[in-house]
RNA sequence: GCCCCCAUCGUCUAGGGGACUAGGACGCAGCCCUUUCAAGGCUAAAACGGGAGUUCGAAUCUCCCUGGGGGCACCA
């Protein structure tokens, strides 16, 4: 509670190339635990100055799961803010005007070099690093300009020193020194007038006041630069945070499109807009991701939103790369499903129901399904596996799956005749009056009470497994019951009868 | 190849010189509960990469090695 106590500007700014990963998520997760828990301001920033990968969709696609996890932005392009335009494309003369006092102070020069041949050099290490063999970097300005306005192409670039060293702070490594020598004179504006993300991002998180910049480790390398850029327009930097990248499940690298598409094969995602239809639960997406690379202490791994905004620290970040582990995805979300109240899961479970097939008129009942299936589900997905039958107008059990363990069919059709007998004949039909007659009947029979409620779940639910058997009869209703019983015997007569 | 970052159970992690016979969680195995499945409870197996230092004392500090990761675009 040191530095975060003070209010924080921090952005969240992807840029819309694709779909939004897990990744992204959590970047953005933990820049609105940060504004959240110091009221600051959490802004949403597009970064789409890269017009060839631009994705049309994508920033809708972006902004509908971002809320859809419940990180709601104070400021972004669809909602305004005094800092706007938040899209980078709109900001393209503040860019400009900066670029010029760059090359105007002598920090960067336009550079008339063409484009190196895409050469097919598989190495990217093998291209033209742009150094002391740029002839137009000491190019006196007004020659420059004259060429310029001659209508020649050309590129900002920064002016690396040759020598000298900077050092850059990242709030949870430390201060990380590179060498000069070792740097680039990086492209800071494209020959389409359009900043590169470097000089984008420095200008913008300036200008828009950001205190925390908290943005993933593949940054790193480039940060040096950026502090370079900073020294030379003589700004402060914010508070640079980069939490390192997730690693694919088995560890060995970062997630590629390749991985991504493997993933959803096996009914897994990365992309934060297919984990509603995949039963997720944004609370528990929230809790996993927000562990990867964050905890708390050496007990609680449960948490909510309003937990972790109270409970988030930078300093509890952790440096080194982390493997997702989806397995404690479906663990999380087993909690958080088993947190809601009934009525919640109810809402929740229902478009899973109906998509499968199953038409809910019966508000009442899908409660009572919810109910008997929380402590059963390990995603909302399975609800219509585990509690179909419930909504089924038949169900047609195996007449095989009828026929108990070590009894004969006949064995089998008395008990199941006994059994009918039962329940038409309780005044009143509930576990409190069934449940003693029907273990009784199994005590008589020299059965085991497995035996007459096995009997009945396959009776009635045609599975195997289902909810405890008198809370799924309650559910269904005596009289249904009775149907599925007596369809179970007429399945029984007739298996009897063939041996 | 060059630069940067990182290093505790299979995975996510606690740990920041003595409280460590290294704790928790997921997963896995077993047991209990039990009408099935779950949920829940209990138990087990499972880690400080290696080597030098510093220190009375190192998982914790330093260095080297090894290993892993990231980056090296007119992409972000």
């Amino acid at each position: 509670m040191s530095e975060s106590s003070q209010p924080v500007r921090v952005r969240f700014a992807p840029s819309p190339t694709g779909r939004t990963h897990l990744g992204s998520g959590r970047t953005a997760l933990y820049n609105y635990l940060l504004a959240r828990q110091t009221g600051g301001q959490f802004i949403l920033r597009i970064e789409d100055t890269d017009r060839k990968r631009y994705v049309p969709g994508a920033e809708d696609e972006l902004m509908q799961s971002l809320r859809w996890l419940g990180l709601e932005w104070d400021e972004g392009p669809d909602v305004g803010g005094p800092y706007g335009p938040y899209r980078q494309t709109e900001r393209k003369e503040i860019y400009q005007k900066y670029a010029r006092q760059l090359v105007e102070s002598g920090h960067a020069y336009y550079c008339f070099c063409p484009e190196p041949e895409t050469d097919e050099t598989d190495e990217p290490w093998q291209r033209c690093q742009h150094r002391e063999d740029c002839p137009d970097r000491d190019l006196p300005l007004d020659q420059a300009d004259a060429r310029r306005s001659a209508g020649e192409e050309h590129v900002i670039r920064f002016k690396m020193p040759y020598e000298g060293s900077i050092t850059v702070t990242d709030a949870i490594r430390g201060d990380i020194c590179v060498e000069n020598s070792t740097l680039d004179d990086t492209i800071l504006v494209k020959s389409n007038g359009l900043p590169v993300y470097h000089l984008a991002v420095v200008i913008d998180d300036h200008l828009m006041e950001i205190t925390h910049a908290i943005r993933t480790s593949e940054w790193l390398p480039t940060f040096p630069l950026h502090g370079h850029i900073y020294k030379a327009f003589g700004w402060d930097q914010p508070v640079w945070v980069h939490p390192s990248i997730f690693l694919k499940p088995d560890g060995k690298g970062k997630m590629s499109k390749r991985d991504s598409e493997a993933l959803s094969e096996e009914g897994k995602s990365t992309f934060l807009s297919d984990f509603a239809a995949l039963g997720y639960l944004p609370e528990a997406v929230v809790n996993w991701m927000a562990l990867i690379g964050w905890s708390y202490d050496d007990k609680t791994e449960f948490f909510t939103l309003a937990d972790l905004i109270e409970k988030f620290s930078i300093e509890k970040l952790n440096p080194a790369p982390a493997a997702i582990n989806f397995s404690k995805l479906d663990h999380f979300n087993g909690l958080h499903i088993r947190e809601l109240d009934t009525a919640d899961l109810a809402a929740r479970i229902r478009p899973f129901f109906e998509q499968a097939g199953y038409p809910i008129s019966d508000d009442e009942k899908l409660h009572q399904v919810a109910d008997v299936l929380k402590i059963r589900l390990g995603s909302l997905a399975e609800a219509p596996e585990k509690g179909g039958f419930f909504f089924e107008e038949e169900v047609h059990p195996e007449p095989e799956s009828l026929v108990g363990k070590k009894m004969t069919a006949a064995e089998s059709l008395e008990m199941a005749q006994r059994i009918e007998q039962i329940i038409v004949s309780l005044p009143d039909f509930s576990e409190e009056t069934a449940n003693h007659p029907l273990r009784d009947l199994a005590e008589e029979l020299g059965l085991k009470a497995g035996h007459v409620f096995g009997f009945l779940r396959n009776a009635i639910t045609a599975r195997e497994v289902s909810p405890p058997i008198f809370e799924t009869m309650t559910i269904i209703g005596r009289e249904k019951v009775l149907e599925r019983v007596e369809k179970a015997i007429l399945k029984l007569e007739k298996i009897a009868e063939e041996r």
